[in-house]
DNA sequence: TAATATATTGAACACATTGTTCAAAAGGAG
DNA sequence: CTCCTTTTGAACAATGTGTTCAATATATTA
């Protein structure tokens, strides 16, 4: 890729974080971004043919980089060792949001996020049917995407309750709430 | 009130509640509200500041009518008996997405509902508060109002799913994977 | 009914935003 | 150096927003 487009794909995806930061997504307008950039009126819709599109490429370099490291495929985190249980991938999603090395604390926190937490969702989703095992009474009592999308949906609406709330509590004290919700559905 | 604001108000509402029906929330215009009630576009902002507080005035009428309902207020609903259990007020509140007698499920169906949704969770959680008793273990385990969230937006997202997938199962079928779910944390 | 108060109307307004187009300028690759 | 691609900024039409105003229509009350 020309070095010229990567910088201006970056300089774009930092000016939208930055204005993440200040204000919710819905009332960003592409001249803010444009602004904030210091780019082209035309080089921005030469890479992004609407402001959605550029949440949801954002979404998608996000994502990679944590379903990859919930996968194990980069060794670098130190809170690996954290992960007590079988199916440890929640706890390190916490500690990803805890550390706020990605942005995702940014676009969650923002109002007008239903884009990306449907984004969100969908990732889960893929996460927990690779990765979740059901406990055997429930799993002959409802579909399993149900279970599936009830596992995800409860896991974004734990992590935005504490983020409304604060963060006051630990990542642990939530994480440890997170399974208390799903005892008798996640095996 | 004025015989003449009732008028527009309620063909505000009425125009609002057509064009939902047929496109996202997000993409209605005021314009169109406008043309399709009917109305002077001064009349427009004369009753509602933005489309947003059009909104919020729709919810709330929305909501005032089937919290009345579910606290028994209005006693002409003939799917009272079919309410089993102690906190039957989830399986009333899915007969009246059932029936669609009000307005509900045309809201929850539409894209850019997260401001309805916002809404409908805010009144759900104090119905949840008044109306749900807890299981004995899970109440110490963590904070009352984290609970009461988890089932509301329990209650949400198995109605979302419902909606998403086209409404194949019965409300019973619904409701009863509802109550599976939160089994052990409701009483 | 008549007088008074209030609501509606539609046009005009300034302003913001969107997405496109184009020719000139700048930057990279070979 | 030369060719190819990207960037640039200005200008554009189209759409939407929220306000203002004077004329008109409709209630309310006496």
């Amino acid at each position: 890729m020309d070095r010229r487009q990567k910088k201006t794909r970056s300089a774009i995806f930092s000016a939208f974080i930055e204005l993440l930061d200040k204000k919710d997504y819905g009332k960003i307008s592409v001249q803010e971004i444009i602004d904030e950039a210091d780019v082209g009126r035309a080089t921005f819709y030469m890479h992004f043919e609407t402001k959605d599109f550029l949440l949801k490429a954002l979404c998608e370099e996000l994502f990679e980089h944590i379903l990859d490291c919930s996968n194990g495929k980069s060794g670098n985190h130190s809170h690996y060792s954290s992960c007590k249980r079988q199916c440890g991938a929640f706890s390190h999603l916490f500690e990803h949001l805890k550390e706020n090395d990605d942005n995702l604390l940014k676009l969650l926190s923002s109002r007008n996020n239903e884009l990306f937490v449907s984004y969100f969702k969908e990732n889960l989703n893929k996460m927990v049917e690779e990765q979740v095992e059901f406990a055997n009474k429930i799993d002959k009592l409802m579909p399993k995407e149900f279970i599936v999308n009830h596992i995800s949906a409860t896991f974004v609406d734990t992590v935005m309750w504490w983020i409304k709330g604060g963060k006051k509590e630990s990542t642990d004290t939530m994480v440890g709430y997170f399974y208390a919700l799903l005892d008798g559905i996640i095996k």
